[in-house]
RNA sequence: CGCGGUGUGGAGCAGCUAGGUAGCUCGUCGGGCUCAUAACCCGAAGGUCAGGGGUUCAAAUCCUCUCGCCGCAACCA
């Protein structure tokens, strides 16, 4: 009988800077759905990788001086690292800069194009020069460009397009008809509503705006964006070609699932369906979007100093604790945080104490009573068999668990053996039955009892903590190891020896630790913070003459009345006075200034700006404030200047 | 009225698709045991299942309205 076989991937991870512990999570979980997989059976190819083009890469490379290629060298190795340290089980591992890649992807644009399905056309958007990009009016930061903080003119670009206008309605179709195949739910309806349903525009496919990516073979000077060359990584791995592929594609295509982050569910549902479709190839069976691992309440950031990396957990926690940690914490529904305090206490807990303990004082009694040899079950009773019955019971429970991708039930109807054991323990009492010669016997089917529970949890914890299940099976002596042997209760030889007594997981000083880990945040908020210092070279948008400057007209006005713009979060609308009859102008400040703190203030409003509509409100202009750290401050002026007065 | 999710004892969550004594882990309090990593076992306290209305013999669960939080979209001229 060949076996099943079984295509799961993460995201390839873009390969910018060394990802944080949030990052860690979804190799970390797909790794646990793939080992499960290849337990029972399953022939399984489990992908990973890194997305290493793009602008940002060029650039980070040019500040570092070094060339991109040596910049993604260094992270792709620093996330292969994190993938060692965290006992990752991956079968292969794509860069986008492998040379097999590159070329399959530029035959796929090729042949997209060839098949009318990719169209040059151009691009309108706002354009900063120096930068060299383009950006949407959404990616601005205070109508400048979000990366140097410059101005940005209207500019159009020639560019590819790829045509997802026509396989709009067939993609509606597919969702509806495939309801497996975006997962949550709630993610699916949010593609179908907010993307879909309203109209897919055409994407745009290639930048001529920077050279790190992969050039167009027939438009040289046309580099390949982001899309087809990193979704195309999920096939290029398994070595397809338009113009025959591998045997491992054709083997493992279509993908069982593709786990990504919720983030990205609008790529994967929307842009690489269509891209499959159009080249004929099969849709992926499902895409399952996690939720992040927040930092208590926060997103992971450096400046907040609230970063933590994987390597510095399994430091204290072991690979294990933190796998434990990442798998077991994770809601279905909403998006897990991560605090020291719940990792201590899961730790302590549930590692140390109920399942690092039973497996210790196991093996300690049946050292100390019958040398550490296995007994034979020769005389069960009555109360074994509750503990039996959830034993055999528990690892179809986790199948069915896995099977729905629900790893917090899965370790939770695994921990509750180990719980279950504990108790048989005190409801048998061994340590009574040792003291009495006649029950021997008994005591030797407890205790077997015990073992080949045990047994059976390392067997089921391997594909959650690889490390810590065969340490549990070697104590034991189990020999039995597959899932198969699970069917039945019974698997441990009797006649073997059991090994030494060894803590598995050591208790943790939660008051100590905390100390030392306020101390080392304390530490990584001043290096971030001086980082941020000695980065602030601030560099000046280019030298412009007086004339440049007259262009604009500085003007100042009075806020006679100030409301919120409904509907949206961030705007106000203000009525101003400005000596020349008033006007209305629209601000994004409404996160930092309540309309009551402007109304009968004066402030200084930019007179002369193009008018636009925001939120669907026509705006005037636009009134002067100041970035700090604290957040907008507006720029009042002193009430002793008249209204209308020119400013400059 | 843009779309969707969520609100359950001190904390974190499950239960809701197919209504029928409200469940799990942690924490707290009391007790027990001693094989073990001051661990383990038992018991107890603690919930108007956000709130109002409705359907029903019966609602955490279905319908409806209101409020809070979150995500997506829109959006910092």
């Amino acid at each position: 009988m060949s076996k099943k076989p079984f295509y799961i991937t993460t995201a390839i991870a873009y390969a910018s800077k060394k990802p944080h512990i949030g990052n860690t999570y979804e190799v970390v979980f797909t790794d646990a759905v793939a080992r499960f997989k290849r337990m029972q059976g399953f022939d399984v190819y489990f992908l990973t990788g890194t997305d290493e083009h793009g602008l940002k890469i060029e650039e980070l490379a040019k500040t570092e001086g070094i060339t991109p290629k040596e910049h993604v060298d260094k992270v792709a190795a620093e996330i292969k690292d994190i993938c060692k340290i965290m006992n990752i089980s991956y079968d292969g591992f794509i860069r986008t800069t492998d040379e097999q890649h590159e070329k399959v992807v530029q035959k796929i644009f090729n042949k997209l194009y060839e098949n009318g399905d990719i169209y040059k056309s151009s691009y309108e958007g706002l354009y900063c020069t120096p930068c060299e990009s383009f950006w949407t009016q959404s990616q601005l930061v205070d109508g400048k460009c979000p990366d140097c903080g410059r101005e940005v003119q209207p500019a159009n670009e020639e560019a590819y397009f790829l045509k997802l206008s026509k396989y709009q309605k067939w993609l509606e179709d597919y969702i509806e008809e495939h309801p497996d195949f975006i997962t949550p739910e709630s993610r699916k309806k949010e593609m179908l509503n907010n993307f879909i349903k309203p109209g897919l525009q055409d994407l745009c496919v290639s930048r001529t705006t920077f050279t790190w990516s992969i050039p167009v073979t027939f438009d040289p000077k046309h580099v390949i964006y982001v899309w087809i060359d990193a979704l195309s990584n999920y096939i290029t791995a398994l070595g397809y070609d338009p113009d025959g592929s591998d045997e491992l594609f054709k083997k493992y295509w279509p993908c069982d699932c593709h786990v990504i982050g919720k983030d990205i569910m609008r790529f994967h549902s929307i842009y690489w369906p269509i891209m499959l479709h159009a080249l004929g190839l099969e849709i992926p069976k499902k895409l399952f979007g996690h939720n992040w691992i927040l930092f208590g309440e926060d997103k992971m950031s450096k400046s907040r100093g609230n970063v933590i990396y994987a390597d510095d957990v399994v430091k204290s926690f072991g690979v294990d604790g933190a796998r434990y940690y990442l798998l077991s914490e994770m809601p279905v529904s909403s998006d897990g945080s991560i605090t020291y305090e719940s990792l201590i206490e899961r730790y302590n807990s549930d590692l140390a104490n109920t399942l690092g303990n039973l497996v210790n004082r196991t093996v300690a009694m049946s050292k100390k009573y019958f040398g550490g040899e296995i007994k034979a079950p020769v005389c069960q009773e009555a109360v074994d068999n509750e503990l039996i019955a959830k034993a055999v019971e528990m690892p179809k429970a986790v199948a069915g668990f896995m099977d729905e991708y629900r790893m917090a039930d899965s370790i939770e109807a695994i921990m509750s053996l180990a719980r279950r054991a504990n108790k048989y323990i005190d409801e048998t009492a061994p340590w009574v039955l040792a003291k009495d010669e006649t029950k021997s016997e008994r005591l030797g089917t407890v205790l077997y009892n015990l073992l080949e529970t045990i047994r059976f949890l390392g067997v089921i914890l391997t594909p959650f903590m690889p490390e810590t299940a065969e340490k549990i099976l070697d104590e034991i002596g189990a020999e039995a190891r597959d899932f198969a042997s699970l069917e039945n209760f019974g698997g441990l030889e009797a006649g073997k020896s059991v090994g030494e007594p060894v803590p598995l997981f050591a208790r943790i000083d939660a008051d100590k630790f905390m100390e030392e880990a306020a101390a080392k945040m304390a530490a990584q908020i001043a290096a971030a913070k001086q980082e941020e210092e000695t980065a602030e070279e601030i560099e000046l948008a280019p030298e412009i003459t007086i004339d440049d400057f007259a262009k604009i007209e500085i003007r100042a006005a009075k806020v006679v009345a100030c409301e919120k713009v409904k509907k949206s979060k961030k705007l106000l609308c203000l009525q101003l006075d400005d000596g020349m009859g008033g006007r209305q102008v629209v601000s994004g400040i409404a996160q930092y200034y309540a309309p009551e703190d402007l109304i009968g203030k004066k402030i200084q409003l930019i007179a002369n700006l193009k008018p636009c509509k925001l939120c669907g409100v026509d705006s005037f202009g636009m009134i002067c404030a100041a970035d700090t750290p604290d957040g907008v401050k507006v720029i009042f002026v002193d009430d002793s200047i008249p209204v209308g007065s020119k400013i400059r």
